[in-house]
DNA sequence: TTGGTTAGTGATTGGACACTAACTTATCCG
DNA sequence: CGGATAAGTTAGTGTCCAATCACTAACCAA
């Protein structure tokens, strides 16, 4: 039996439920399923989290805050057009390698969508402040245009979407997210 | 007690259930829930239908269609920048008038991506047409052009995604989807 | 080594839920 | 009218699942 701080395992407990919570959503994933992934018995998550809510608002805001991280890495020392293109690249890579992390985004905004549909704003403030420093993270590099940042992000929500739909590479629909001759707008579209 | 006929019960049902799961997703969902909307006990919908899982994709399939006949009718006899601004009016009236539609269409995205991760290829082939549909549909009246197609669709699925996550409409990350000089909301067409 | 704290488990419970089976009632038509 | 057919119901089954409880095993400091 391997003991962990409990602060490691709460560790461990998120980046599974990121995991778990992207394929079935906040119902369709079970706290058993989760345990599994971890290697440790059901109940104990509870000891380690009041509730399985605050398991997925913890899987969120870990999901949130990796993406800012992708585009602050990414842009480091970059402006402009040289930012956005790495930004983009970056982003792309990011869903290339780790689709459970875009899985997780989608799964987070429902889970806002209805919980702001019931009268819970608490989840909702959490997604929009996370939410917001993504886009500051890609704002301030792009030159502090809004109408540049909301194109670049409106892109990205767009592979996004036609990724998850599971469109072939080659499809139509990614035409017109092809760079022309050098990269003026939106995440780019070099997908793996 | 009012009875239809299985034909009329079904479309009420698929009425119901965009209403249903679009709040809480397949699992989040339950057939008595849809049942009770409609009217009529919860095993009477498996007279209509053979499954759950076939309610939502009717649900699904729906969704998609009537998002398309609001491209169709909106572009209908117009061209060009007129026909991106007739589109754009109407699809923010839709998800303004109509949340729900606009909920059903990410629980759709979610859920085609989980049923591609277990190997079922039936659902995604049927939202990838049928979401496919919706790009004709405005692909054609903006003038065939890839580019503009996939920036005006890039531009509504930063509006779905934004509306989800219940940002106020006067919040800063609405910013660069003002039009410039024309009239008010929607999917932005061209970025100069 | 002993006494306290922290990590972790097994058993269980109460409720929800998809789906089935068997029965009832309205409606249409000859 | 009368009976066939289609619309609808009530009762029930097996399963799954979040959360609780009472307990055991490892670590640690004096």
């Amino acid at each position: 039996m391997v003991r962990m701080s409990a602060e490691e395992r709460r560790e461990s407990v998120i980046r599974a439920a990121m995991s778990e919570f992207a394929r079935g959503g906040y119902y369709g994933t079970s706290t058993e399923a989760i345990a599994k992934r971890v290697g440790v018995s059901q109940p104990y998550l509870f000891r380690l989290f009041p509730s399985k809510k605050a398991i997925f608002l913890a899987a969120s805001a870990r999901c949130l805050e990796d993406t800012r991280k992708v585009f602050e890495k990414a842009s480091e020392g970059l402006e402009g057009e040289a930012a956005l293109h790495a930004m983009a690249t970056a982003y792309s890579r990011l869903i290339a390698d780790d689709p459970d992390k875009l899985q997780m985004q989608l799964q987070t905004y429902v889970a806002v969508a209805a919980a702001e549909a019931v009268g819970d704003h608490e989840f909702g403030e959490m997604v929009r402040a996370g939410w917001l420093e993504i886009w500051e993270a890609a704002h301030l590099p792009l030159g502090a245009d809004a109408r540049e940042t909301t194109t670049f992000m409106a892109f990205g929500m767009l592979i996004n979407v036609l990724a998850a739909m599971g469109y072939p590479a080659e499809h139509r629909v990614w035409e017109g997210l092809q760079l022309p001759a050098r990269p003026p707008e939106g995440p780019e579209p070099t997908r793996a």
